[in-house]
DNA sequence: TTATCTGTTATATTAATTATAGAACAGTTA
DNA sequence: TAACTGTTCTATAATTAATATAACAGATAA
């Protein structure tokens, strides 16, 4: 299994960690299609949080495609593969981007120094999964 | 005055909009250091919202350096810069970036195409300031 | 069959956040 | 004096986030 640690200092909500979380295991082949990932409840136990916290993010993963819930098997990291890019993703991440990178500009950043950034960032995640497996 | 539009169905809060439209405002050149800004009240009254709202926008732009406050000259764009990328901001704007560049990376972006995706964003920022000054 | 696990749903409560409202204060400006 | 400025305080309503408990339906193993 993939260790998942939790701020609940954070700003933003457990569930949305959550998520986020195990969208970072897929990217960084931590997490595999076809990979399992623990019942609501017990993961609810291993991360000191409520049942519904961990249902909630399932039930975004699942809307989205990164997940398949069965009764029977559980729950799996869709193994008829990922989401695609479509023009309502396109939209939807252009929006997001929009003011994080206004203010980087404001801060006087440049355009090389933005793309080095977000090439660090990319090499990060994907340095994430150099690892053992651990699943 | 540059034209701010807010959507109030969004999920994410009035004041954040707020103060990501005047960050915009100053990536795009649309707003310039010592430019003013209106007064709460004014400004609550044009967007159709309440003044500690607009009040809220202003504390956080005032408390990370993008605008001065003072009770005599009103409220203006800083005109002595803007604040600089340092650490704190870098680690910050990281971690943000991880999800987004997580996710894109799940649905099957590749390095380039997601570089051409965030110039295409930043280009379209400044493309926001190439029209008349409206201020 | 019984017991135990699975996801799912429903209801309830608590705490925190968001947005609004009204009032007042201190200072500046016309 | 009158009208404006930002700021602060208190209060309320609506929404969201997180927890808690219970129950249901289906699959699985003893």
């Amino acid at each position: 299994m993939v260790i998942i640690s939790l701020d609940l200092q954070s700003e933003s909500p457990i569930y949305i960690q959550l998520r986020n979380k195990i969208i970072e295991g897929i990217a960084s082949k931590q997490l595999r299609p076809g990979d399992p990932l623990p019942s609501v409840r017990t993961f609810a136990q291993d991360l000191g949080v409520n049942m519904h916290t961990v249902n909630k993010a399932y039930q975004l993963l699942k809307q989205d495609g990164f997940i398949q819930i069965h009764r029977q098997k559980g729950v799996v990291i869709n193994p008829d593969g990922m989401p695609s890019v479509d023009g309502n993703y396109l939209a939807n991440v252009r929006e997001n981007l929009r003011p994080v990178i206004s203010e980087s500009v404001c801060r006087g950043m440049n355009k090389e120094e933005l793309m080095k950034l977000i090439q660090e960032v990319y090499e990060e995640i994907q340095k994430g999964g150099e690892h053992d497996d651990l699943h």
